[in-house]
DNA sequence: AATGAATGAGGATTCATTCAT
DNA sequence: GATGAATGAATCCTCATTCAT
């Protein structure tokens, strides 16, 4: 792929994010080629479907939230990944779990990090071991949608997500 | 108003709900007539515009919320409340958010209905007295949505509950 | 069906079939809707496909032929729709065997009127014995093509037709 | 013109004569390019237009039926040049007359050599001499079209042509 | 000369909305 | 009021053609 193409790729999957979290996925791909300077033909050259495109966008912020997920550690990781995506959400920087795009595979990966940040924080014992992954990323991708469409302000975030971390704690031993 | 005026009215408003909550908000108002069994004409004549539509069946969502919120009481009235909305969003039996339609106004009912289930609650002890409304519709609006697009199965909202009940209750005192 | 629905899918027809044969089957859908003096969506209302109203042209081309050869009969009547056939052609008034076009079991009706046209003329002896269905009506699509795209003279259908009829009568008895 | 250049042209002609028998007209350049392992841009440098690439198919195809015309002789060239125009065309191997294509000139040369085979064909005796080019053409273009269209198998081909060729041949003498 | 990315006009199709029946 | 046909703007996508590398 030529030094071009691959600037443009990037600068249309750039384009597209920010127009689908700002108009949701309706939004026209005209608009994207529009709002990147490009020609319709350029955005349907590198992206031949629009759910092409849409699916690229998924893939790039799941893998953007793994690495960022595998970045961090110690037994308070677990919170801070929460803390950073209702943050993005809510800013419209991200956009989890966009209505009907396939996702699949892209979204184990996400699994493996947040249940390894998971184990941390129970092995250093600052979460329940009750709790188990499923509801972990349950919790997160609703507090996400929540925080995405809500719009929520910093103080909000703080108190919402209090109460999600006061349900993670270990109970007090009798 | 006539009398089959009345009776295509809330035909449209059931179908509608059925269509919109199955297909997303990006369902032809054609289709809502067609499993109506009536023509798109008729549709038109009771909701001038797509939007009105939208808007109609979100407002009656939330009637029903708020009714539900209101029959309700008890020191653990909130708790049901949450588990009946997540239920029923995983049923995809109800629409939350939609996005991109304004309620307004009508979210306003639901507000005082659950901040009177979450005074109950506090009085009685059973939630912690740092909690606050806004909180608690954020979390009930994202659970909402989660439940909605993920689908979760009666095993995982009742984990996901319990994590956000752990939450709410006041922590014990040293 | 209304009235004026039925006059408007009568009118799309007439007007795509000069369209179509006219330019081919690569003329554009808004192209007949223009000529036709209706909006593009009239045209899809009533076919919702491109090649829905390719095929409906195809078909009711067929179902004319067909009648016209069940109209004929005695033992010239094979000789006179093959004549029939080209001059219509040459004046682009048909369009047989558009290609791409599935038109499958109505094409078995024109066959069976044909056949009778060839029974016909073999019981009267005026057509060989040897000859058989399927050469007859390759003559004939091969002869409609020629002069669709030929745009043959009276003179050269004329000239054309005395070849195929002479190698179609009976050879002299020794 | 370098000899890399020179290769390209021959391998983009052989290359688009397979793409367009077997796609028709409609066929994409970029499909060719792709089937021919060469850029786009490669093949818009050999031809400028899409319709001079047409074209030239087009006129190389003449000139090979011209140059096969040419290389029969004898009282029965005519009915062998029918008979391998017919088996080619049902093969796809050949495109005669291709719609919307102007070839012009280069059919002239094409009337020239089969006007010499009739003569042979008239002078010994096998062909009636009330026949005369202009409806040997227009059966050769015919049947040519016919078997293109139709996939006739070898015995449609034959059946067919016998029938021609008995039309073709002089009536017997009283 | 070859490459392949960019362009943008054109074409099929959908759908909210209007209006004659 | 109900019906459903007509409208036409909007959208996705294709492809001939141009042009920078």
């Amino acid at each position: 792929m030529r030094a071009d193409a691959q600037r443009n790729r990037a600068l249309i999957l750039d384009t597209a994010e920010l127009v689908f979290a700002a108009e949701g996925a309706a939004a026209s791909t005209e608009e994207v080629a529009r709002r990147a300077g490009l020609a319709i033909g350029t955005v349907f050259r590198h992206f031949p479907t629009k759910d092409d495109l849409l699916t690229a966008i998924m893939k790039r912020l799941l893998a953007r939230l793994v690495e960022r997920a595998g970045g961090l550690s110690g037994p308070y990781g677990l919170f801070t990944f929460f803390g950073t995506l209702v943050a993005e959400a809510a800013e419209k920087r991200t956009v989890v779990a966009m209505a009907g795009v396939d996702i699949g595979a892209a979204m184990g990966a996400l699994d493996d990090a947040v249940g390894e940040l998971l184990v941390q924080a129970q092995s250093a014992g600052v979460v329940n071991r009750e709790v188990r992954l499923p509801e972990v990323m349950a919790l997160l991708t609703s507090v996400g949608q929540g925080a995405l469409h809500g719009g929520w302000d910093a103080d909000l975030q703080q108190r919402t997500l209090a109460v999600i971390f006061a349900g993670l704690v270990p109970p007090p031993r009798a």
